[in-house]
DNA sequence: GTCTATATTTGGATAGAC
DNA sequence: GTCTATCCAAATATAGAC
């Protein structure tokens, strides 16, 4: 019968402690983002977050649990169909990307695996196999497929998924910059496209 | 007449905190790299620090002070000259960006440089303006050249400057990431000339 | 579930003897 | 220049009353 039911059985102060941790964890690191502050934006005091979390540790990893989100995690399966589609699936691709980049969530995940990445050991080999080598491979296959019905040259699908993603990639590092010190991204706002305009000139036949 | 003296006038303490901290402060970032553990890795109590720096903060400035070192740094002047090489200066900007990535000292300051790039504004940034802009700058006047010159095609310089240099920055992080955990960097070894090859295919006439 | 109180550790920094 | 001793603040975490 309390608001909290309305939710579905959640619990109001520890979904605001995962989402207040989410936050400052991306803002300031694991070590920067102490459970007193934590608990002093929750409204709460330091022991009270005890209740509901057994140490800062499990903050983190709940905090932390869904940092690894893909473009085309959810449409893995028509792999085949989407790579015919040659540039629409190079934009689609990029696109997704974009959404990642720009999203409010994500954009704090990502935060926080860059803060991390050198503290944090199995974030680093999260890192190069559910972000890194994961994406290459559904690129590789893609690429693969376009090369095998001639819409692309023929080349190494892994180098050319490589030449693709690192530019993403680093279009993203520069916009979560830009935008953790509130400036402005309109000079990044055309980029994605230019770079698949770029990209498939490169690779078509 | 001490051992200091050889190499003029070098306080051998002072340069031993700044080894170490240099060290400590790549591997654990600012934060992570106590006085404490400075003292003890240099064999010496923590009071007595500051008999050669006034805080940590100091100590890391002394650190951070050389950051931004980059390719072409001192060959400026000819970049007329230079970028009329062609493809030639392509590999050569790669070559020196290479060497960057498997020099120990670079290695560590780029670390540092990843792992604070959140933690910090002043590094943020400089790294938007040395690493970046002024890369991007370096690059830009090259390849206006070279179109000028009928080298390459017709196309936005800070374009096709940009998908240059973000893939030598993805390569470079990847291999500071697989160093910092000793893996094997051998899968990586040819990705740079693998690089330039496929950018030089997309942009020249 | 939250509070007060407290234990314990770590970290930056200073004072003063040698 | 280095040491011992010490201070102070911040941080994680626990105990026990309400």
């Amino acid at each position: 019968m309390t608001e909290n039911t309305t939710l579905g059985r959640k619990n109001g102060t520890k979904q605001k402690i995962l989402k207040v941790s989410t936050t400052l964890f991306s803002e300031l690191g694991y070590r920067g983002a102490s459970i007193r502050k934590i608990a002093k934006e929750v409204g709460i005091r330091e022991s009270a977050i005890y209740n509901h979390y057994a140490s800062k540790e499990e903050i983190f990893l709940d905090v932390a649990k869904d940092i690894f989100s893909s473009p085309f995690s959810s449409k893995d399966l028509n792999i085949q169909e989407e790579a015919l589609k040659g540039k629409g699936f190079v934009q689609n691709f990029t696109m997704q990307y974009k959404l990642l980049a720009f999203d409010k969530s994500s954009e704090k995940m990502f935060r926080l695996l860059m803060i991390e990445l050198f503290a944090n050991k199995e974030l680093r080999e999260q890192f190069m196999s559910e972000f890194h080598a994961k994406n290459i491979k559904v690129l590789s296959e893609a690429f693969f497929i376009m090369m095998q019905n001639s819409i692309i040259k023929s080349q190494d699908p892994m180098m050319i998924s490589y030449e693709f993603l690192s530019t993403l990639f680093y279009i993203r590092l520069q916009i979560t910059l830009m935008r953790f010190d509130n400036d402005s991204t309109t000079a990044l706002s055309t980029i994605f496209e230019k770079h698949v305009e770029f990209f498939w000139d490169s690779i078509k036949i």
